[in-house]
DNA sequence: CCGCACCATCGAAACGATGCGATTCGCATC
DNA sequence: GATGCGAATCGCATCGTTTCGATGGTGCGG
């Protein structure tokens, strides 16, 4: 409704009050050209259509349309950390893939949001007052049990891809603790008896040097990520006398460095079993650099299959469904927004043998 | 307000007028226990908030705060294309990391939004559907232009970076057509005569064979894409006897294959300037596999300066500030929703010399 | 030629919160 | 105990749309 036709002009957006008028029909008639459910004549609809392209009327607002109807076809895309570093992670991206082409046809909208543990509160509170109709969490991390409380209350379906496993959370899992166990087994019967492995940083804004060398089994309960900790779990169930290092970040230097430390070891592996594939690209990088010959001096394997553009060789790795799990979350937003309740899923994974892994030498 | 208290157990959500019931205040004074603005006292704020946990309200329903204030507190990022595709493209992800650098700062929900024109209706009607008070035009693409009349009657702020070149856009421009001119002076300084050029694929979603070999100049006015036109310009006014052909598709393959079509011409080029990074790596591919040495025996560069992950060559290149864009473009989301009126810019590049060009042989 | 059904249109009441102006409260002062 | 004043609280209109039930008009069958 025009109401501040003041000379300083200020004018408030046209609303659909104002077509009617102009239309010379009611608000509730002028509502109803818009809609497809109802009954209008053409006729009219295309007055109220013509009334609205002359002032200039660009349709319903969406948020009184959704207060009305208690919806806003949002829905939230939670990831650990920031936007810029899910979306450098090639697991993330090929989940967020299989997600987009899933909500794409759901015809919602995706709204990014981002949460750390630091600044807790402030994102928490971005994420409450935003108008979603489901969230869905597309990586693990701990700091999202924080936001659980207030979407329960808020009635918000929620959708995890490998956590949090907390009530009311739909997941899509992964049993990569057992595909891990298998990739184990693999290079035990292949020979391998002294192994390294490379864990993924456990701070999730970790930049830093490596950890120590530790027994792979050491303090399995501090490690608060549940995947980290599953995936070592099933190394150490196959080789407990494993030497394990955490990489001191994210990127592949961090794997490299962390690698390197395991290489130059008074006893040095002859597998190493890096807990990801871009550790493993790092493991690689390693090996090259002091001049050992991979798989002929060096195993080298990771975990997720990940696409990584540009590496020439074929990873001995595990391979998830990535971006299945995606689509099945998408799936489940889908299923969940029509009053569904679909049930938790596991996806199995496959051991996948490449050109990085042989005998011991 | 609950209502629907039937025994199918039917429940609408818990609003501030039952938490105010319960605390035996007005809903006006419930409303401020919520607010930084306004007086109330301590005492009945934890009154208010105590009912609040009682009964489960997760505070204000942020669809109708919207509506009230006319802020969503969302900002739309449109993509062309998929948003599969535009995170998996460097020079969107970095261009998207500055944007959300500073969005993040401004506290507001990033929408993403893909836009292609084959499923144009559609996503339209999607885009109108949400409550974004300002919008981003993320990547070039002309498919925006029919988004732009009903963004602009509901007078919904617009940023875009490299274009829509249109009014009521603030654009955050790069000079690229200098920069390749500067980059193909150089190789004319080096000694380079014969070259050609690696264009990428007009069609965002092509997929398929390379196209002909065609002369550098050739129907510029049918190359809608203002960015894809203005470097080839740039090349043109050089080198105007160059020859270019037009990748096939968006991956790294498809650069290659574009690129051998050049080497293996009668007579091939002594440098090929590839319109981007990507294209460029392919270029390298394809002549590696051709046994030529890179730059002895051939000169290849690139243009966007993007952090190509694996790559351990320097590439010789026109880099742009891409995450400077878009922290550029979120700083004038920032002005715009403040009310102001920042002006467009537009941002320098620069040279970069790598270790993938030298004169010919 | 009358009555009935049906359909297009309308009026008014939500949806859930906020903010203005008015009212009441608490307390100090005379 | 009456008065004054600021602070706390309240009532109500409002944001822009949808939707439900009511109303009036049209056309058709009996």
């Amino acid at each position: 409704m025009v109401k501040n036709m003041t000379t300083s002009s200020v004018r408030t957006s046209v609303t659909l009050a104002d077509v009617a008028a102009l239309a010379k029909v009611s608000t509730s008639t002028a509502s109803l050209a818009y809609r497809r459910t109802g009954s209008i004549t053409e006729r009219t609809r295309a007055r109220i259509l013509a009334a609205a392209a002359e002032i200039g009327y660009a349709g319903p607002n969406p948020t009184a349309r959704s207060l009305k109807s208690g919806r806003s076809g949002i829905v939230g895309i939670i990831v650990a950390g920031t936007v810029r570093r899910a979306f450098q992670n090639p697991v993330a991206m090929a989940t967020m893939s299989g997600l987009s082409e899933a909500l794409d046809d759901l015809d919602v909208g995706q709204l990014l949001l981002s949460h750390r543990s630091e600044s807790g509160d402030r994102s928490a509170r971005l994420l409450d007052g935003m108008p979603v109709d489901a969230v869905v969490f597309l990586t693990r991390g701990e700091e999202f049990d924080g936001l659980l409380p207030s979407m329960r209350a808020r009635r918000i379906p929620m959708v995890g891809v490998e956590g949090p496993h907390e009530e009311g959370v739909t997941l899509v899992d992964i049993d990569d603790a057992s595909g891990m166990a298998v990739l184990a087994g693999r290079m035990r019967d292949l020979g391998h008896r002294r192994v390294g492995v490379v864990m993924r940083a456990t701070r999730i804004d970790a930049n830093g040097p490596p950890g120590p060398l530790s027994s792979v089994d050491a303090d399995f309960d501090s490690i608060s990520n549940r995947t980290i900790r599953e995936r070592l779990r099933a190394v150490a169930s196959v080789f407990p006398d494993a030497v394990r290092v955490e990489a001191g970040g994210r990127e592949l230097d961090s794997g490299e460095i962390a690698a390197g430390r395991l290489l130059d070891a008074a006893s040095p592996p002859t597998a190493i079993l890096a807990q990801n594939d871009m550790l493993a690209v790092g493991a690689l990088r390693a090996a090259e650099a002091r001049g050992l010959q991979v798989p002929r001096d060096l195993t080298v394997t990771g975990f997720d299959g990940a696409d990584i553009p540009l590496l020439d060789r074929r990873l001995t790795t595990v391979e998830q469904p990535l971006h299945d799990r995606g689509l099945q979350a998408g799936r489940m937003v889908g299923e969940l927004l029509a009053g569904g309740s679909p049930s938790s899923i596991v996806l199995p994974v496959a051991f996948r043998e490449g050109d990085t892994s042989g005998p011991p030498r």
